[in-house]
DNA sequence: TACTAAATTGTAATAAGTATAAAGTAGTAA
DNA sequence: TTACTACTTTATACTTATTACAATTTAGTA
């Protein structure tokens, strides 16, 4: 059992964070569940198996995990956050019918220009929406 | 002074919507505050000189006008929604010390590759995050 | 085993946005 | 010009995502 979770512990001791029980169940239900979650989700979910999970510890948690680049938020759906325990860089297609995220696995040919016009570039965010593949066969586009 | 508003009037009529002095008020604001505004910015912004202003007008207003496609909105912040009265594509920039959003205007080359695989793109989003070229400058990067 | 800083928890507060219903107005047609 | 109707605006109440805060608990360490 202990040893699946070994994964993140090595990631938590990297970046010199306290390991937590609610930190390690975050992080694998993250890693288990690549489908861009918001904290709400997270702690519906995880407070099944946990019911003394906090949802502040969520928000906290995700903080923590996104200030250390661990995980990533996307803002792509606008009235919440979502989360990704892809750290890489890579872009979002939202489906508009079915609330689908898809990832995009390409990179933006564009940084370059930006960072030679003298800003210093942090974060990458590309968001598409629009009809998904499986929504436009069934004839919902 | 109705000759100034003579631009909007002709954008929402070729939309076949209706002119109201509100709708007018609001697109002439965002025309001339590329500044990317909130809708409470730009209901306090309007409130001085329409104080019978109601904050639920800029929200349909902006809405409808995003849905016609006059208008487009951001979420590059995460907590509120943006609007740009700049309808053709282009990427933003938001730097995380000034809070300011810089138009960067490129084109995004994937696009193509995503049509390619199935999805049906109505809407593009490149969001970059860091720090300006006018705080790099002070130091404060 | 005991200590301390950090994390977790529950509750309350904030802020953005949406729902609703009444009142007002733009566009149209007589 | 008038009257009509559908659409728009307004004010208020409500919902939802997120943050603030203070008390309690716990991880890591000595």
């Amino acid at each position: 059992m202990v040893i699946y979770l070994e994964k993140y512990v090595t990631i938590l001791k990297q970046n010199q964070l306290k390991i937590t029980p609610q930190r390690l169940a975050i992080m694998k239900y993250l890693d288990e569940n690549r489908t861009h979650p918001t904290a709400d989700r997270i702690y519906i979910d995880l407070k099944e198996k946990n019911p003394a999970l906090s949802k502040t510890t969520v928000y906290n948690s995700v903080e923590t995990l996104k200030e250390h680049g661990i995980i990533q938020s996307l803002t792509i759906s606008g009235s919440e956050s979502r989360y990704d325990f892809e750290n890489k860089m890579h872009h979002h297609f939202l489906c508009k019918k079915c609330g689908t995220i898809i990832d995009i696995g390409i990179k933006c040919p564009n940084i370059g220009k930006i960072i030679e016009s003298g800003h210093n570039v942090e974060e990458v965010h590309g968001y598409f929406k629009g009809i998904c593949k499986k929504c436009m066969k069934k004839g919902l586009g």
